[in-house]
DNA sequence: CTTGGAAAGTCAACAAGGCTGACATAAAAT
DNA sequence: ATTTTATGTCAGCCTTGTTGACTTTCCAAG
C-alpha cells in the first residue's frame, strides 16, 4: 500500500527509508515533542501542576463521566500514580468524582467549572502552536503527519485512539 | 504562505484547522510519542538505564567529540542533571571523556566500543518502528510529517535541528 | 603576572511522577 | 457465601528534572 507514492518525492525509490532519513525523523520527533509540551508546561508551572495533571484534565474533558479504570487504560500508568494526581485535582476542586449509578463501585469523573477553565487555558495554548504548525505546513502535509503518527503507535494504542477519534465517550 | 494547499484535501477551505482536527493531532502526537519511545525503553530497562542515558548516547554518537556544553544546549537540561547521567555512562565504560587539546577546560565525549554497541541496539530498535511507519505511510506522508514537526519546534530548537540535520559535528 | 570570569565538575537537597507491593472496602457477579 | 472487580491508600523505591553553593582549571584581559 505504500511505495506507490503520489509522485512529488520520486516514485518507487526508497530514499526516504535510509538510516539517515530515519535518524532525522527521530530527532525531529524529539525536538518537536519539546515544543509540543512547552506552552502548557509554562501554564502548569504557575499552578504547581505537571504534565500528569494536564493529561488527566485533558481526557476527563474529552470524555466527561469516564471512570478511573478507563483513564488508567488510556494513560497507561498505575492506579497509584493516577490516584495521586486525581486526589490533588479533586482536593483543589478542579475535578468531581461521582459514584456510579448502575455500578456503585465506579467513580465517574467530571471537570468542575474551575477545572474547565484550566483545561481551556491549556488546550488553547497547545492548539495555538499546533494551529501555527498546521497552517505553515498546509493540509497535505497535515494529512501525512497524521498518517505517520498513527502508524507509529502501538497497535492497542492505535485502536484506543481510533475509537476515541470521532467523539463518543 | 500556507493556504495555497496543493489540492488533494480541498484547496482553500480550512477544515484542517478546526479545534476538533487540532485536538486529534494533539492526541495523535501523545500516543505516537509513547510508541516512539517504547522499544528503546525496553532495552534500556535491561541495562538499568533510562531515557536520559539514551539521549546522551544518541547525541554523542551523532557528534563524536562534542563537548559537555554542546550537549547541554541540545538536550536542554541542567549540567547537574546531565553530569549524573554522564558519570554513570563513563563509570560503566560506555563513554570516554577526553580533556580538550586547544581548551583543556573542555571535555570531549566519545562512545567506547561498548557504548557504540548500546547505541546500535537502541537506534536499530527505534529505527525499526520508524521505518515501518514510514513504509506504511509512504514518501509523500513522510514529507508532510517532517514539515509539520519542524514547524512545531521552538525557533531556537529548529535552528539547532537544522544545523544538526546535514552532518557536521 | 595577576586576576576576573568562563567551563566543567561535585555535593546536597528537593520535587514530580513513574514503579511495586500490600492491604482495605464496597459492590457486583458467580 | 465466596470470589472478583473497582477503587483508594500507605509505604518505599527509582529516574530525572530542579536550585544553590562550592572547587578546580585555565583562558584572556588588564
Amino acid at each position: 500500500m505504500a511505495e506507490g507514492g503520489s509522485g512529488a518525492t520520486g516514485g518507487e525509490n526508497l530514499l526516504f527509508l535510509t538510516d539517515e532519513q530515519l535518524r532525522k525523523g527521530i530527532e525531529a520527533m524529539f525536538f518537536a515533542y519539546r515544543g509540543f509540551t512547552a506552552d502548557p508546561d509554562r501554564i502548569l508551572a504557575t499552578h504547581d501542576y505537571g504534565r500528569a495533571h494536564h493529561r488527566a484534565v485533558h481526557f476527563i474533558h474529552r470524555s466527561p463521566g469516564t471512570t478511573v479504570n478507563n483513564l488508567l487504560a488510556i494513560l497507561g500508568v498505575t492506579k497509584q500514580s493516577l490516584n495521586r494526581v486525581l486526589r490533588s485535582l479533586i482536593g483543589d476542586g478542579l475535578v468531581e468524582s461521582r459514584v456510579g449509578k448502575a455500578d456503585k463501585r465506579e467513580r465517574h469523573l467530571f471537570l468542575t467549572l474551575r477545572g474547565s477553565e484550566l483545561e481551556k487555558a491549556l488546550s488553547e495554548a497547545q492548539r495555538g502552536r499546533m494551529r501555527a504548525a498546521y497552517r505553515a505546513a498546509g493540509p497535505v502535509a497535515v494529512a501525512g503527519f497524521r498518517q505517520v503518527l498513527e502508524a507509529m503507535m502501538n497497535p492497542e494504542l492505535r485502536r484506543q485512539f481510533q475509537s476515541l477519534k470521532d467523539g463518543a465517550a
